[in-house]
DNA sequence: GATCGTTTTTTACAAATGTAGAAAAAGGTC
DNA sequence: GACCTTTTTCTACATTTGTAAAAAACGATC
């Protein structure tokens, strides 16, 4: 179905800010929690254009737009992962975790989570 | 040290392909081990625009180029990968594997080896 | 050594991306 | 209702990426 594309880096972390505030959020909130500091109008041009996209919902009150996402994090999140595994890693999940803990990328904590997930998963 | 930037799709299929190789490729070995059907002109302009990234060099051998890697692939992959992470699931290994899993992209056997990997660095 | 096929180099161009100024619109304020 | 501030919309522009034609270079061949 909703067979969204991969977003540039600008664009997801505007998502992301908006997924993570869990209501519909300005173009100023968006603003003070990008940990980049865009120009004001830079962060219009990205909300637009995920408007465009269809990730977003624009929604005029007084002279604020609030912005909603239309596509879920979880969605996105299942499809760039299954994507980047296949495009980077030949779908080879055993390489993808080899690289990440050559790269030292991950941590004891996770490892931990990792097998509380694992566990709960398959009993 | 060589921080080398995440490479777009098309280039990263042609390091793939030299990666895979194991010895100096020209631009026609290139082209027909790629999934795209890309005219000859589009490979050398990708295998260009990869030795001016620094990841591969040519080397000239009667009128043809041989091309040999300058990145190593574990070394991209593991830059790539924990990149990604980062950049996508905030650092969350949990996450990404729960994506993936969400995605279905993970088989039993990964699940297995994944186990076992944890066993093995855990003890 | 003129011609031909192959490979490379040069040049081009549209679309996407990051970035943001200029102009316009819309509320608040005197 | 004229003016200022905030927010938006419109416009712009350099860079990167995908794609490839045009032109040049080079080795084989007649």
């Amino acid at each position: 179905m909703t067979e969204k594309k991969r977003l540039p880096d600008a664009e997801l972390e505007v998502m992301q800010i908006v997924w993570r505030a869990g209501q519909p959020v300005t173009s100023g909130y968006v603003q003070e929690h990008a940990s980049q500091s865009w120009k004001t109008t830079s962060v219009l041009t990205f909300l637009s254009r995920l408007c465009e996209k269809g990730f977003l919902s624009r929604e005029k009150c007084g002279k604020q737009n609030f912005y909603t996402p239309l596509i879920q994090e979880e969605s996105y999140l299942r499809q760039e992962s299954a994507s980047f595994l296949q495009r980077v890693h030949r779908g080879s999940f055993k390489n993808l975790v080899a690289s990440l803990a050559d790269a030292g990328a991950l941590k004891p904590d996770d490892i931990a989570e990792l097998r509380a997930f694992l566990d709960e998963k398959e009993g």
